[in-house]
DNA sequence: GTCTCTGCAAAGTTTTTGCATGCAA
DNA sequence: TTGCATGCAAAAACTTTGCAGAGAC
C-alpha cells in the first residue's frame, strides 16, 4: 500500500504534512485546515481532505477513524497507541507502552495478510474524573 | 457507564437489539435499519440511530467507529478483536486470538482510569489478494 | 393518565466531487 | 507545454434534532 500515489510536491501538500507533524493534538481535518490557513490563507478545505487522504494512502500519516464521528489525523507513523476519554473525547498518545503485539510478528490472521494493527484504550481522563459533577 | 439510560422496553428497541445480535456482519446503521424494517415496516432511521446510541451507552452493544466514515455496530460485547481489509473495507471477527492485553489487568494509564480497549488489525483479505488486478 | 419514545421531516455536520484555472515538472 | 492539483461551490453522505402524536407502564 505505501507507494506514491501523487506526482507533485505542491506547497499545499508540504505545508499540510509539516503542520500535522508539528501538532501533537491529533487534529481533525478542519482543525488542521485552520492551522494551515495561517500559512496559506487561500487554501481550501477540500484540498486539505484530498491531501490527507493521499498522504494516508502513501503511509506518511495515519488516519485515526476510531475516535468519534470526525476523523482525526496523526503525523507520527511509528508504532504507538492511544487513550481516549469517553467523557470529553480527548485523545492522547500512550508513550512507551509495551505489549506482546509489538514483539510478536503477525503475518497472517484469518487468511488476511496483516499489514499492521491499531490499539486504543478508553477510559476517563484526570480532568473528567475530578469534575464528577456530570 | 453501563447503567440504564432508558426507561421503556419498546418493541423497536427490542427488535433492533435482536437483529443486531443475530447478524454477524457488523452492520452500519442503515444496513440494520433495512433488516429491522422487515419486521417493523414503519420504523424510522432516526429511531434506529437513537436506540443504537442508547444501547451503546448502556453497554449492550458496541459502536465500532474505526472502520471508515460510517459507524458500524456489534451485538457481541465480550472481548474480541477485528480484522479489516484495507482494500474492500470488509470487517470480521478474529476468533480466539490471545494477547497479553487480555491477561494483563490495566487499571490506569497516563492518569486515565481505563475501562477497556479496542484492537483492530488491518491487512488484505483473501478475496482481494487473489484479484490482484486492482 | 403520565411521560418516554416514536415517526417524520428538516437541519446539521462531515466529506466528496465537478469544473475551470493554476502551477510543478 | 502538459496534465496533475487547486479553489470554489455544490452535492452527497451520515447523523442529530424538534415536534406532535403513540404507546409503555
Amino acid at each position: 500500500m505505501p507507494g506514491l500515489n501523487y506526482r507533485r510536491n505542491t506547497q499545499q501538500r508540504q505545508v499540510i504534512l509539516e503542520e500535522l507533524r508539528r501538532l501533537r493534538t491529533h487534529p481533525t481535518a478542519s482543525e488542521l485546515y485552520e492551522q494551515v490557513r495561517q500559512r496559506l490563507p487561500k487554501i481550501s478545505l477540500g484540498t486539505v481532505y484530498r491531501n490527507l487522504e493521499l498522504l494516508n494512502q502513501a503511509g506518511l500519516i495515519r488516519k485515526l477513524e476510531f475516535s468519534g464521528a470526525e476523523a482525526r489525523f496523526d503525523g507520527e507513523v511509528t508504532d504507538h497507541y492511544h487513550v481516549r476519554c469517553t467523557v470529553c473525547g480527548r485523545l492522547q498518545d500512550v508513550p512507551e507502552f509495551d505489549t506482546d503485539l509489538r514483539r510478536r510478528q503477525i503475518d497472517s490472521l484469518c487468511g488476511f495478510e496483516i499489514l499492521g494493527h491499531r490499539l486504543e484504550f478508553f477510559g476517563i481522563c484526570p480532568g473528567c474524573r475530578d469534575s464528577t459533577g456530570s
